[in-house]
DNA sequence: CAGTCTATCGTTAGCTT
DNA sequence: AAAGCTAACGATAGACT
């Protein structure tokens, strides 16, 4: 397709960072903008090992956040969980115990539990994404869930195997469907 | 002030997203980057008229914080239950409140879906990134999990190591709880 | 250890599909 | 409306102060 001489696309333009009045492209730039922060949250998590968290509420009032390992988990550092029976608390901000179960890690664990489960669906389907293009990598093969798993490791074998299991069902519905 | 021949600066490097082993450009690292990213959210909160709220602990064990209008004001609002200290996903349980009937309690597990749905989403663009390495490397290997380390990257397979971990712990406890 | 400088890399505004 | 495109803009790695 070729593109007529008028418009290449300007690029990027500078905008002035105050209030975009236009909804639409208000929510727009939300969206990216969104995102880009998301991103640069997990960098700073991921190069410096820090415990990073972001929640951002959108005028429409959707609520959206990132955070590593979890909002829950880094703002639990951060609030001094007011109304815990004692006063104020001047927060501990104690960092390393990323793993150490306490009794309120333990809590936040079970609710984390509520959040998992909504995440599988979304993340079954990041997988058929993913297993879209396996399968078309491996045409001419054997398929993949047919192989020898024992390969891979006796220890952590059996519940591996069972996740995949899980991923051949998606998998088997996603290619006897066109 | 003349600057010798040798190096007019490189400039900006580009430099692979996993952990800085060098201490001192860890720090350096992370005070540039968090200043980076307390400005973006401040632009979107600007830009867009939404709350944001950002917390980050270094592991050093210091806090550093910003919100709009505040972090606490941020952080109250997300937090349904300051007594309970519940998170993004509120137990269903019941719980006690003395003072208020708790629309808000509702409105927020509303959001967690929402919240938990960008939260994957941001995941699953940098699955997808690595999952183009990881369908080129399976090209000549039996089986697509012992993709050479060599040829997926030392960057790219720790993240894709940990995503399948996820996976398998979602699916794990989506199993055992049915 | 925070601020400056510069070349370069990454982000994104405005369009299009 | 979500995704892709392009070019301009903004952020920042490395070196120095």
């Amino acid at each position: 397709m070729v593109r007529p001489r008028g418009k290449p696309s300007l690029g990027r333009q500078r905008i002035e960072i105050r209030r975009i009045e236009d909804g639409e492209r208000r929510q727009v730039t939300f969206s990216k903008r969104r995102t880009g922060l998301f991103k640069k949250a997990s960098e700073l998590s991921t190069l410096c090992g820090a415990s990073v968290a972001v929640v951002a509420f959108s005028k429409a009032g959707n609520v959206f956040g990132f955070g590593e390992p979890s909002v829950d988990a880094v703002l639990r550092h951060y609030v001094p969980l007011p109304g815990d029976g004692a006063g104020a608390v001047p927060a501990p901000a104690h960092v390393e115990d990323s793993d150490a179960p306490g009794p309120e890690e333990l809590d936040a664990l079970r609710r984390a539990a509520e959040q998992t489960k909504a995440q599988v669906a979304a993340e079954q389907e990041r997988m058929r994404d993913v297993a879209d293009k396996i399968t078309q990598a491996m045409a001419d093969r054997q398929f993949w869930w047919e192989a020898d798993v024992e390969a891979l490791g006796e220890a952590e074998l059996p519940e591996f195997a069972r996740s995949l299991e899980r991923l051949r069902d998606s998998l088997l519905d996603l290619t006897s469907n066109h």
